[in-house]
DNA sequence: CCTCGGTCGTTAGTCTCCTGACTATCTGCC
DNA sequence: GGCAGATAGTCAGGAGACTAACGACCGAGG
């Protein structure tokens, strides 16, 4: 995931020169788009960096933390078990992939795989005592380091920036037919409209 | 890129429940945290499913934004060469990642390598023309795109919004030392204490 | 001249993740 | 009972990215 259009986010200025050749370009709605890309891949190295210490990959984490907030759950303390469709649905990654990362991380004593009587064509994937112990040994810091990177932020300042990522958020999950829909090559919605709206 | 930790963020009232487990948890970082990872990643796909309609993965797109963002500079209009080395510094991969995608945008006739008399190690890529008219061709939807997202903020919302993820990212990227003086497991620097100040 | 360190682009090998096709299994309808 | 369709998990192949190492080349020093 590193890699982001270009590394050092061009000048406002810039933007607004590039306005003047390409109608289409809303210089203030690109600098939001480059900062929030930007600063998302930035954050997640920060984290990246100290679970790749512990050969975890972002996929592999993402298996291990759904089998652990799914641990945490009202239920049992060690009835951690999920099937890879629940996995692959929580992770967001197609089942195909949990098949991989489950691979890994069995090979790596962290997880272990199950067969079900019930239905055979299910299996469930539960967490290992290591793969506990490796969760509570890389959380703490994990948190810290979460919580280090907000630390330039008030409450007030945290609030707003949650509502308003929530707004990008929806908007542009809301899209999410428009590969299906709309298809092969035009505006997805009524986007050209609302674009005119706003830049003219 | 497409994976974030959980697909459906948690709720805050989890989040707490969580702190209170972990001492290192700050509830309002993680949120924001993951609003900020998840928010990127959704926003990423809009305009990536556009690009991947014209086989421009998002390596490709950026060796083509930084060939045509240096081709809109001041200079000629036709003049836009870069060398490998300065396309890796750009967009922020390894001159060896550069070399394979270069490959590829060669392969679909999209840029062209010239060598150079003056220093016979370097290289220079520039876009074919069938490479500009391909930007030209994808780059008024991508542009329709950003606009699109960022629809549901209004002027006031986007200052602040790039203020806020500045502050986020400006504190992401200072840390980059962490993992070449801090080293091999420990908080990179007086994290503990930022954390311990914030929740107690 | 010519060697030495540094830089350039490329190659080789590995890793993660994705898409698409496949096999096994369950379920509902005849 | 037996077959069609859906569903679960896996396999095969590919793209992108990284590191480590290479051969080619420049420039400064002896």
């Amino acid at each position: 995931m590193p890699l982001l259009m270009l590394k050092d986010l061009p000048r406002y200025e810039c933007l607004l020169k590039a306005a003047q050749a390409h109608p289409e370009l809303d210089p203030s709605a690109a600098e939001v788009f480059l900062h929030l890309l930007r600063s998302g891949d930035e954050v997640f190295r920060v984290v990246d960096r100290h679970l790749a210490r512990h050969h975890i990959s972002e996929g592999r984490f993402g298996v291990l933390m759904a089998l652990w907030s799914s641990a945490e759950r009202p239920g049992g303390d060690g009835r951690q078990a999920l099937s890879p469709a629940e996995l692959a649905d929580r992770t967001g990654v197609t089942r195909a992939t949990i098949t991989g990362l489950v691979d890994t991380l069995e090979r790596a004593g962290l997880v272990a795989r199950a067969s079900n009587i019930e239905d055979r064509r299910m299996r469930s994937v539960s967490l290992t005592p290591r793969g506990s112990a490796l969760l509570r040994e890389i959380l703490p810091e994990h948190f810290r380091r979460m919580a280090w990177l907000m630390a330039t932020l008030d409450e007030q300042e945290r609030v707003t920036l949650v509502r308003l990522l929530g707004k990008v958020m929806q908007r542009a999950s809301e899209e999410g037919g428009e590969g299906a829909s709309g298809s092969s090559d035009a505006v997805p919605l009524g986007a050209a409209e609302v674009v005119a709206s706003h830049s003219g």
